[in-house]
DNA sequence: CGACCATTTGATATGGATCAAGCGATGTGG
DNA sequence: CCACATCGCTTGATCCATATCAAATGGTCG
């Protein structure tokens, strides 16, 4: 992955999404969520289709109301990083420049819900509670991002091992994970390759800390190693 | 990098701050600067001294005066990250826990202004102006943090490339860099061995991309090729 | 001047990338 | 409903960038 020539050609960008229809808000919890639901409207995104793209002007915060989605920058040299995975209840899309950093697409088919960020800043300036809770928001993206970077530098059992933490945690009240994404999303976001992915996955199993039962579904059997493998 | 066994020792821990006077305020330029200014106090820390440990409680905003600063975390395996450098003019100790994250030391002497996180909520409270550029600032934060992802996913050369490009960018008008920190900090910094920061510079100075005057000064000789490195 | 620490340089080892092939699941057209 | 094409995943063999180990050099401070 340190080598120079393109190795993840860009896959089949935005194949049209499938059916891109408009349905009235949701409900939710905290008052943040509730503003969103009121405020916002909910599209429905295909399999694989771009949410937004980077460089575009950062105008709305998303939600995932169901379904998956995945944050990705194209580097110059072809490869693909993924900036981040978000699952149901997730907020994304926070941007501090006007325009996006990073492009989103649905990793699944799904559901997001849309508020444009001016109606929410200006209710943030209304609403103290609101604007602490965006604050609160960015304070955990920023978090994310820092446990992101320790990730990074820890091998590839460790980060593999930290994955499927981060994961659990996240995703599943039990053990079993239902893993939305591809071998080469989680790839992209480890900074591995999709064979050393796999390979560290079969090495886990080979231990006893996990079953990989599909592909897409992983069960934890030992997490105590796992979280002794992470570091 | 990858392997368990302990590689950077930590080292000596605070050698008692040298002289930690306590002054009264500087000037600043913004509103967010100036209220710090006039709510603070400025400490002087010795090279080498602690300015806050990880898990303490989150208490203060900082701000540098003079010199420059390292934020840092010790991994369980010994190992060090180091989470930023901070110089003159810049803000740290943003937490949005009550504990700190990183730990914070001088790598020089140096003068550090120092605020009261719950003054400073109080004053964003009654001042949007305040309460924006604190969302700001992290939102700059942030980015930060997504640039070094990116750093952290190319080869040596490119790390290297780019950590000098951000610190010509930050730190010196002109193509001298004056280094406060040291190779360990850099590599650290860097997710990379001291050998392998010191070989690339060396290696940057063959192909007459930069030039190595002292092991604390260096000049970019090339810009555009650095740049072309960074990828 | 001498001790110590930071930096550089050299030799070797190794983890993960790369290249290549096989396998299993999924979907499509006949 | 089955044969085939395609795609995602796994496994194997080899290579290379960087870590690791070791030693020499240089710079700083008492």
């Amino acid at each position: 992955m340190h080598a120079s020539p393109p190795i993840n050609a860009v896959r089949p960008r935005s194949l049209a999404p499938r059916a891109n229809t408009l349905v009235q808000h949701p409900v939710a919890d905290d008052s943040l969520s509730q503003a969103m639901g009121l405020m916002g409207a909910t599209i429905t995104y295909a399999r694989n289709s771009e949410i937004f793209g980077e460089n575009e002007p950062a105008e709305y915060l998303y939600k995932v109301v169901s379904g998956s989605v995945r944050t990705y920058k194209i580097l110059n040299d072809g490869r693909r990083q993924v900036g981040g995975f978000y699952l149901v209840g997730d907020i994304f899309g926070l941007e501090f420049a006007d325009e996006h950093s990073l492009s989103a697409e649905a990793i699944t088919d799904c559901k997001i819900l849309v508020v444009k960020r001016n109606a929410l800043n200006a209710l943030a300036g209304r609403d103290a509670s609101v604007a602490k809770q965006l604050l609160t928001l960015t304070g955990c993206e920023l978090h994310r991002v820092q446990n992101r970077i320790l990730l990074l530098i820890k091998n590839a059992q460790q980060r593999v091992a930290g994955f499927l933490l981060e994961m659990a945690r996240r995703d599943s009240p039990g053990d079993v994970i239902e893993l939305p994404m591809s071998r080469q999303d989680i790839a992209d976001y480890l900074g591995l390759t999709v064979e050393t992915v796999s390979r560290t996955l079969t090495s886990l199993e080979c231990v006893a800390a996990i079953e990989v039962t599909t592909s897409r579904r992983i069960v934890l059997r030992n997490r105590s190693a796992l979280s002794h493998l992470n570091g």
